[in-house]
RNA sequence: GCGCCUGUAGCUCAGCUGGAUAGAGCAACGGACUUCUAAUCCGUAGGUCAUUGGUUCGAAUCCAAUCAGGCGUGCCA
């Protein structure tokens, strides 16, 4: 429920109302339900319907908002000052200026920004899992950005948190690679990176098996043969695997992403033939055509073994399981996946529960939509894919083209600084700002077009307030601490931004329990477009000196929060733009 | 065949635990730069909420069916 000071404020108000004028104990979740905003914002601030209180006191939902307007009483120091009906609701005006007094406090005090306080649940968010020997992708850029995001909220709000990455250093995928790799002894022509290289030696691998199935048993004999620990080939697979993890490494790095763990597939396939060969002595696993199947009640049986003996992407999955339960004490496993492996991790989450392991009801699989590009769906396989490090490249371009070739005095340092924020901003923006679960088009223009709603839209209203910061600073304007003229903040535009900001804890609690990165997005865009009117309507540094005050103060408060809440989704904002 | 997800403005998407006249951004058109940084702001225009039926005082929202797309559905991951 919310807790926000308007929030609370009105729960109390209409509860002791209501109390006084029907003699009624009404819940606070149900007058919670009954809250909204109006149509318009000339109706007022606050509404609540009285639909539900009509149920409760059979009389018309009208007739008992008019009684309630015509009762209400409101106190000099209430963040309320009146109420109108209009039909079946109640339309509550604000009290400014108790408002603004309010929430500046609040925001002071830090109150609105700091972490919550500790959650005893320890979680673990496993997210990224590449494959070694492939390349990078926007489509693996979603993953990444839900995956990071997600752990910084759940450590603001409390909880002990787990970043796992769970590498793909295993299975047919390298075999491919590695067998092209000797066999048309390529060379990397442009110089990339060896992991990204590699990862185009994987993709000609694929293409040249298209057109030559025969050749693919020769693939299988390679994959028997790293099985098999054959020197040379596993001396192969250890250097250029290494080259895949630099790589990987450098790209976490540019867009400031962290793993406090690193998984990887090749280390869990003996521990999960141990389990397979456990359960299957426990009668919970069984024989059928050769494989290892488990049953299960709701859902289709799971293959859990090959019937050559090796091992699925499913044995790993549950040892890793079992790993993160027993060697990590974690309470809660969330797997950040693409939906494609619905099905999968139902499967995986009820066989961890038939192997009597409790916390499988706290596992969760983040099923994100696919990215697709406007020619239609990427594939590694077909090399139909926009690499990461071409994505970044154009971006770079466009925005030394489009904006920082003309900024003359910057030095050449700071231009690469302010370029690489802005563009880790874009990206990420771009993929959490819709919902998680529905597939994205990626159309290369939309992304390096910086207007509307986008990353650099919230990045430019943060610069503008460091600028007006500093400048204020310059001016000897500094916020005294014990000066308060909060009050003087009563014009619409300060309003709006007001109510945004005391708003922000309730958002991200919200966020954190839903895993709805996108409703973070969408607020910060609602903060900075309402910060942009207040920008324009309202100046600081030309403002008497008692509202100048204040208003640095709100402006501060905006500035923070911007900057917290960016950081929750793993942008760090540039002082200047 | 069965299961899951999706369908809202020309485009990209919000709104979906039922409530007031369905909202943003882009694109289009018109306006605001002797500025606290115009990557901004203001305005105009744009809708059979896939279709049909049901529940309800009230449905974009809930239910059913249909249509369209995506994904999955015993030895890929």
């Amino acid at each position: 429920m919310q807790r926000s000071i308007i929030y609370t404020s009105l729960r109390n108000l209409l509860k002791d109302n209501i109390k006084w004028i029907f003699n009624l104990d009404i819940e606070e979740v149900t007058i919670n339900k009954q809250i909204s905003l109006p149509p318009k914002p000339e109706m007022g601030d606050m509404a609540f319907s009285c639909f539900l209180l009509a149920r409760e006191l059979k009389k018309s939902p009208q007739m008992i908002a008019n009684e309630l307007s015509m009762k209400m009483i409101f106190s000099e120091d209430d963040i309320f000052k009146k109420v109108e009906q209009t039909g079946p609701y109640l339309n509550f005006f604000l009290n400014e200026k108790n408002l603004s007094k309010a929430v500046l406090i609040c925001s002071k005090k830090g109150s609105l920004t700091k972490p919550f306080e500790k959650k005893q649940d320890k979680i673990m968010v496993e997210f990224s899992q590449p494959n070694t020997h492939k390349g990078i992708h926007i489509g693996h850029i979603r993953n990444m950005a839900v995956g990071d995001s997600l752990i910084r909220i759940l450590r603001h709000t409390g909880y002990e948190t787990i970043s796992a990455n769970y590498l793909g250093d295993s299975g047919a995928h390298i075999a491919a690679c590695l067998w092209h790799y000797e066999k048309s002894k390529m060379e990397n022509t442009n110089n990339s990176e060896k992991g990204e290289w590699l990862g185009i030696v994987y993709t000609e691998a694929k293409k040249y098996l298209e057109e030559n199935p025969t050749e693919k048993n020769n693939v299988s004999k390679v994959q028997k043969l790293l099985e098999n620990k054959d020197p040379y080939w596993i001396c192969l697979w250890n250097e250029t695997r290494e080259w895949s993890i630099e790589y990987f490494k450098s790209i976490y790095k540019w867009l400031d992403i962290h793993f406090d763990v690193w998984f990887y597939e090749s280390e869990e396939e003996e521990p999960g033939k141990v389990i397979v060969e456990e359960f299957l002595n426990k009668r919970i696993f069984k024989y059928s055509d050769g494989a290892v199947i488990c049953e299960l009640e709701d859902l289709p049986l799971a293959i859990v073994l090959k019937s050559d003996g090796t091992t699925l992407y499913s044995t790993k999955d549950l040892a890793l399981a079992k790993r993160k339960f027993e060697e990590f004490h974690i309470d809660r496993s969330i797997y950040v996946v693409g939906d494609a492996q619905s099905l999968h991790f139902k499967q995986i989450f009820s066989i961890l529960k038939k192997m009597g392991f409790k916390q499988a009801d706290k596992c969760y699989h983040l099923a994100y939509g696919m990215v697709s590009l406007p020619e239609g769906k990427m594939s590694s396989r077909t090399g139909n894919v926009v690499l990461f490090s071409d994505l970044k490249k154009s971006m770079n371009e466009y925005i030394y083209e489009s904006y920082l070739d003309s900024k003359k005095d910057w030095s050449d340092e700071k231009k690469k600084v302010t370029s690489r924020k802005i563009i880790v901003a874009a990206i990420k923006f771009g993929m959490l700002d819709q919902d998680v679960k529905k597939n994205i088009e990626f159309r290369m223009e939309d992304w390096l077009s910086f207007e509307g709603d986008t990353g650099p839209y919230i990045l430019y209203a943060f610069a503008r307030i460091q600028s007006i910061l500093r400048k204020s600073e310059k001016s000897g304007m500094e916020i005294e601490p014990d000066f308060d003229n909060s009050h003087l903040l009563t014009m619409s535009e300060e309003k709006y931004v007001i109510m945004d900001i005391q708003e922000f804890p309730d958002i991200i609690e919200h966020v954190a329990n839903d895993y709805c990165i996108d409703e973070l997005c969408k607020y910060l865009l609602k903060l900075s477009k309402d910060f942009s009117k207040f920008y324009h309507n309202c100046s600081v540094l030309k403002a008497d000196r008692g509202l100048a005050a204040a208003r640095l103060q709100l402006i501060k408060a905006v500035s923070e929060i911007l900057k917290t809440g960016l950081n929750l989704l793993g942008i760090d904002p540039p002082e200047e733009m």
